[in-house]
DNA sequence: GCATATTCCAACGGGTTCGTTGGATATGGC
DNA sequence: GCCATATCCAACGAACCCGTTGGAATATGC
């Protein structure tokens, strides 16, 4: 066999995401992730230190994950549109990200990476701002209110499926709920 | 001093609540909750057994307080908007139970008094429809969508905050955020 | 064959939390 | 005064988790 670190370093992440996303922080510990990944614990310190670093690498790369899967180039309102549904198509494909993002904010830790995060939402914003001057957009809300409540929108449905599926009664029927996200916009 | 028992019994909830609120099932101590309650820890357990069974005691009151708060009774575009203030109002004013339900729906635990909340959506779902009927409300959309878009939107912000914060830059601008919810609907 | 790099393994010290226990102290009813 | 109840207190054993360490395998490059 072929060393293959990278692929070690890998294996081990993928396990640090899935078991952070599934009981949090707190809730997972060293020894499982590494178990998980079929690793031994000591490849996992020596690669991520320890596990609050390892907790900023895992979201840092989801994060990334999701700004390069949702772009939002433009300002027309063809763009906005799929914008949300790309928004919606990634948290649908991805719930880990979602409970992630969760976790983060249950804890009360500081924001990973909070600069380019903020960075990436004004950009957003002012495509939305470009919108409303065009008079694409309603120009009574706030458009960051409105970037906002569309994230919510896409992303809320795998932040309480509980719920989802209380209220609708239904469970998957994804291109239905994506296309009545398209009409709210 | 006389003897009050309902009262340190009180006063024990009171402090688990906040502290799980605060920091979850894993991040709280019986020790620490004991302390925020000036009560013996051996009180605690005494009251209340282990530190699952409290769990379970405060999760329940909470979601009784929860579905006894927010009512929905008319079908007017008054009615709903009233609801959907009350709603949000009610989140921002007790951020403890939304936390404590996010906590549950973290943990996957098994969703409790399932069938009493599900009861209490669909009366929800039931006013809007009524509203779409009468014209108050766009008949294209799902209203068991609108009313999930409306919890979606309510209480989102308490969900992420770190969020909420860089997208919009602002921190507790209440009246204005409410507002801008009821335009939305 | 030999030096180097990667991985495994078992065990450790230090710390925290859980839940319990034995006994001391205070309050109330009678 | 006497007894039952409520509370406080310090300490405990068991379990768990973190992060480290020393050493033994295994693979690669030369």
């Amino acid at each position: 066999m072929v060393w293959d670190t990278e692929g070690t370093r890998r294996r081990l992440k993928e396990a640090a995401t899935a078991e952070f996303a599934e009981r949090g922080l707190h809730g997972t510990t060293m020894t499982t992730i590494a178990s998980r990944a079929g690793i031994n614990k000591e490849r996992l310190y020596s690669y991520y230190g320890d596990k609050n670093s390892l907790w900023k690498v895992v979201l840092t790369d989801e994060l990334d994950r999701l700004a390069s899967a949702v772009e939002l180039s433009g300002a027309g309102l063809d763009d906005i549109g799929a914008f949300a549904g790309a928004t919606y198509d990634y948290h649908a494909a991805h719930p880990e990200l979602a409970r992630l993002l969760q976790w983060e904010g249950l804890t009360r830790s500081p924001a990973a990476d909070a600069a380019r995060r903020s960075a990436h939402y004004r950009e957003k914003v002012e495509r939305f701002t470009e919108a409303q001057r065009g008079g694409l957009l309603n120009a009574d809300l706030d458009p960051a209110y409105l970037v906002f409540a569309l994230i919510a929108l896409a992303a809320w449905w795998q932040t309480v499926p509980q719920l989802a599926e209380m209220i609708t009664g239904a469970s998957l029927d994804t291109s239905g709920e994506r296309e009545r996200r398209r009409a709210f916009v």
